[in-house]
DNA sequence: CGCCAGGTGCGAA
DNA sequence: TTCGCACCTGGC
């Protein structure tokens, strides 16, 4: 078991804002299925308690996937100097963390999200992982894990047709015909522009999907996956209706932390539509 | 039933 | 370059 300081720590809100597919919530206490582990958070008024499956290297894993080192404070204040019309915005979104998830299970959750709805996302992702991932037995209860890669390749296009992906499975099925761990890995050493047209020539891969998996899988702050929400709150704020403009406008007002921003536009108007 | 969900890739103008 | 539309699937 590790524990760390909740500070102002807002887990709840980010583990559920749907940046995360693989959760479960049971009481007062928060299951993730975390690469080749499930780990498990409870709380009291001072700390949060994770526990695991395997507990080596747990603190680690535990900072890196929160970004528990990563100052928001002062990414917050740097906001603010540049716009305080976002000062409702930030205030409310104190404490939400952006996500440092699994690379492939990223790039994999984000393509099935095209068109889709989080509910039919998680189904598929579980479906997929029961029937190729690890299974790992915590605390009585069976879970399984992410497929790897190795795992993946085996599949065909009907066992990712029975996963329910629908028009997806083909560019799936082709996405890991042809990805490596080298390449996964090697998106690192990508500036951002090169590593969004990377991605982006994978088929089922646009710029919205490529943004999602290296804010959430790569922890890049200076990307701007606009979706649905985030096009709600730049027109009802800002009255910027076409993407194309609100790109400019964030990318020259928020500049490396426009990730950030538009994570937490997203948290914020779909909060309040709630 | 018909419509929509954290988009994308086509072909047509 | 931009624009409009079809697209698997499950839930309401």
């Amino acid at each position: 078991m590790v524990k760390f300081n909740k500070n102002n720590f807002k887990l709840y809100d980010t583990i559920t804002c749907g940046q995360i597919f693989r959760f479960i919530l049971e009481n007062n206490s928060y299951i993730i299925i975390l690469e080749d582990r499930i780990i498990k958070i409870t709380e009291d008024d001072k700390y949060f308690y994770v526990y695991s499956s395997n507990e080596n290297n747990l603190k680690e894993v535990v900072e890196s996937y929160f970004g528990l080192n990563i100052d928001y404070d002062s990414i917050n204040k740097t906001l603010l100097s540049n716009d305080i019309t976002l000062k409702n915005m930030i205030d409310n979104c104190i404490g939400f963390k952006i996500i440092n998830s699994p690379k492939l299970e990223t790039i994999i959750s984000y393509m099935i999200s095209a068109n889709n709805n989080v509910r039919n996302i998680q189904n598929s992702v579980n479906l997929m992982s029961k029937y190729c991932g690890k299974k790992i037995v915590f605390e009585n209860k069976e879970y399984y894990l992410f497929p790897t890669l190795e795992k993946l390749k085996k599949l065909s296009i009907e066992n990712l047709r029975s996963f329910k992906l629908g028009f997806r499975a083909e560019n799936i099925y082709n996405f890991i015909q042809r990805i490596t761990l080298t390449d996964i890995n090697n998106i690192n050493n990508m500036n951002t522009k090169e590593a969004l047209d990377y991605l982006m020539s994978f088929k089922g891969i646009g710029l919205k999907i490529a943004s999602c998996i290296l804010l959430f899988g790569y922890h890049r702050f200076d990307v701007f996956p606009i979706d649905t929400w985030v096009k709600k709150y730049m027109s009802d704020t800002y009255g910027l209706k076409d993407t194309k403009k609100i790109e400019e406008f964030t990318k020259e007002k928020y500049k490396e932390y426009s990730g950030l921003v538009i994570q937490y536009m997203f948290h914020s108007k779909r909060n309040k539509e709630k």
